[in-house]
RNA sequence: GGGGCGGUAGCUCAAUUGGUUAGAGUACCGGACUGUCGAUCCGGUGGUUGCGGGUUCGAGUCCCGUCCGCCUCGCCA
């Protein structure tokens, strides 16, 4: 073949006169019978053919040029010219052309069932996975993933000039049936037993900690059997690190850098120093543990002032237990925010439609009141709960800083549900009054906070049951770690009460890193699991290993992991998760490229002591 | 596991209240054309309306079931 010269996106006025090859796809031709236009192009660019009988192109040539069809692979050999018909300013080449002295198609493409075209509409996500190698030809894809890749390169630079060892951690792995649903691996040397596919490598990089690595980090595949979300898949990938002789501040400390080195490196964006913001701070500010600060929208506690207002809805609400602690679950509460501007923008439709939006949160509905200018040109009440609210009209206003053209939003219920509920409607109502900007390295602006002081543990909602909030190896903040060691196992205030050394990166409402101070004692780790419900037994089954390595010399570390694909999500202002995922899967876990998951042979089965009990499928295998 | 939206030509979509032979754009095929650049013009091929049942004189349209895709709640230590 006519092996390339130049690539379609590198030929410039300079190179006139030169004879060039090119090697490419076809992405389109005007055929004009004595002239012919052909769009060529590859991963750089698109350059233009022209096959000309005046200059180079015989009558075979002519023949065999008006045949081609888009996404025919070709070679050429021409010499390059500056266009005759004028520059094309769309195309970066657009001031020459190619006038081909020779052709060779390199493969003659069938039909393709859609063309890999950024201008038109999309086919549907169904034909773009089935298709995926035409898919990712499109420019927009090919953009994807080289910015993917300047992230995997900016990684791997920050974190070698920072002293960390890239290691790789088993994919097959020990089950350790805590946090999401496993991917098994049936063992076929012991029957009946099984690898897991890793939820992460938390254990193998602490054991590395305990290995004397000292700083470890992996871009690494991790996988969790749960149902797939449009920023979710069950396969996806991290960044995933560690240190050895580190506090919290240290941590946070290289990842900000981090953050700052990415972002410049990969969008040219300074990031300033970020916000700290606790737990609690954000859960009473913005109902959400992973708030989205590029719009304002506080939320606030009202309750006090609502148990004046002679509103039903209230009055159940405090009656449910306003007497219990502040933050506890139970607690009766009525939350509001202020949407200024709302009073115009939200309208009756609109508000209706959020009273079933937080009845999916298990809220009972939300009342509204506006505040416009009234007929003497002072602020006024209207519609909604106006009338319940106007005896404390003045008080009201003041306290939430009412002004004339603003709506106020109202949940009451018991502190989890109305936060959570107002929470979710806080996003919801700010997406309706046109107050989140598109994502998009130009379209920031990008939100960066810490979350830190998360509880230790909480209250599984069905069995009651205490989990940890992050993970079982996550360390109490130091001056927590007394307290901890004394509580007694039922002694449920001061248990509920302790504060982890756990940190989250949020950006712009999106949770992108989580990491914390691990436990690097035997005893306290033994004290988790205790409370966790794991019987001592059953703490050794499950992580002896773990125990084992603490008891033999574990040094203090700290860590955090990266979720890749979302960071990538971000550079490419993308929401769709599987853009930025070269072979992504669909909801129910298929490849609908190359078919997986598919029925295997009985025989490959039998290797590995498994029987299927699921139905036959008509003409399958298995 | 629950809720919602969708599935009609290779692709993207349309099809009135259930009513004639299911249309358009694009792709593809054939023809014309020497300066286009999402070329243009003329002509043509192309359909098990996801699949299975049902209601009806008559179903793309209504009903039941099922499969697939997307969004979402649960779930995701």
């Amino acid at each position: 073949m006519l092996i390339r010269t130049h690539t379609c996106g590198e030929l410039r006025d300079s190179h006139v006169g030169q004879t060039i090859r090119l090697n490419g796809w076809v992405n389109s031709y005007r055929d004009h019978g004595n002239l012919v236009f052909i769009d060529l192009r590859d991963r750089f660019g698109i350059t233009q053919l022209v096959f000309d009988p005046d200059d180079g192109a015989d009558a075979a040539m002519m023949a065999a040029a008006d045949k081609l069809r888009n996404e025919d692979v070709v070679a050429i050999e021409g010499k390059v010219r500056v266009r005759i018909g004028g520059e094309n300013p769309k195309l970066a080449s657009g001031k020459i052309e190619i006038a081909v002295t020779t052709l060779r198609v390199l493969s003659k493409t069938d039909n393709p069932p859609f063309l890999p075209d950024d201008m038109g509409k999309l086919p549907s996500e169904e034909f773009r996975m089935a298709y995926r190698y035409i898919d990712l030809r499109r420019p927009r894809m090919q953009q994807i993933l080289a910015l993917r890749h300047k992230v995997y390169q900016s990684t791997r630079r920050y974190f070698d000039e920072n002293g960390f060892l890239e290691v790789e951690t088993p994919i097959l792995y020990k089950s350790t049936p805590e946090g999401a649903r496993e991917f098994l691996v049936p063992s076929r040397h012991v029957a009946g037993t099984f690898y897991a596919l890793p939820q992460s490598p938390q254990l193998f990089k602490q054991i590395l900690m305990i290995s004397g690595c000292d700083r470890y980090m992996q871009i690494c595949r991790c996988f969790r059997d749960e149902d797939p979300r449009a920023d979710r898949q069950a396969e996806f990938t991290q960044i995933d690190l560690e240190m050895s002789f580190v506090r919290r501040e240290q941590v946070m400390e290289m990842m900000e850098g981090f953050v700052r080195r990415l972002w410049k490196e990969v969008a040219g964006v300074d990031v300033p120093p970020m916000l700290r913001m606790t737990y609690r701070e954000a859960m009473e500010d913005y109902g959400i543990d992973r708030p989205d600060l590029r719009y304002d929208l506080k939320i606030r506690d009202i309750s006090e002032f609502a148990g004046k207002v002679d509103f039903a809805i209230f009055k159940n609400a405090l009656d449910k237990g306003n007497d219990r602690p502040p933050f506890n679950s139970k607690r009766g509460v009525v939350k509001a925010v202020r949407v200024p501007g709302g009073a115009e923008k939200l309208t009756r439709k609109i508000t209706d439609g959020y009273t079933e939006f937080v009845k999916g949160f298990g809220a009972g509905g939300v009342a509204v009141v506006k505040c416009i200018k009234g007929e003497d040109g002072q602020p006024k009440l209207d519609t909604g709960i106006a009338k319940f609210l106007e005896p404390h009209s003045q008080e009201f206003r003041t306290l939430l800083g009412v002004e004339p053209g603003d709506t106020v939003l109202f949940v009451a219920d018991t502190y989890a549900t109305a936060t959570k509920a107002i929470g979710e409607l806080r996003q919801k109502v700010a997406r309706d009054m046109g107050l989140v900007p598109k994502p998009g390295a130009e379209g920031g602006p990008w939100k960066f906070l810490w979350v830190v002081d998360f509880p230790m543990f909480e209250r599984n909602k069905e069995t009651g049951k205490w989990v940890a909030m992050h993970h079982p190896f996550t360390s109490p903040r130091d001056d927590q770690m007394q307290a901890f060691l004394d509580a007694g196992e039922d002694d449920e205030v001061t248990i509920e009460g302790i504060v982890s050394a756990g940190y989250d990166i949020v950006l712009n409402g999106q949770e992108i890193a989580g990491g914390s101070v691990r436990i690097h004692d035997r005893d306290v780790q033994s004290k988790v699991f205790r409370l966790l419900g794991l019987t001592p037994e059953q703490a050794k089954e499950k992580f002896s290993f773990l125990l084992e390595a603490l008891s033999y010399g574990a040094p203090p570390h700290a860590g955090v992991a990266f979720g890749l694909d979302r960071l990538v999500m971000n550079f490419a202002g993308t929401e769709n998760i599987r853009d930025v995922i070269a072979f992504p899967k669909t909801q129910t876990g298929a490849d609908l490229m190359t078919k997986a998951p598919s029925h295997v042979p009985d025989n490959q089965l039998t290797d590995v002591h498994i029987k299927s009990i699921a139905p036959a499928t008509p003409g399958s295998p298995g």
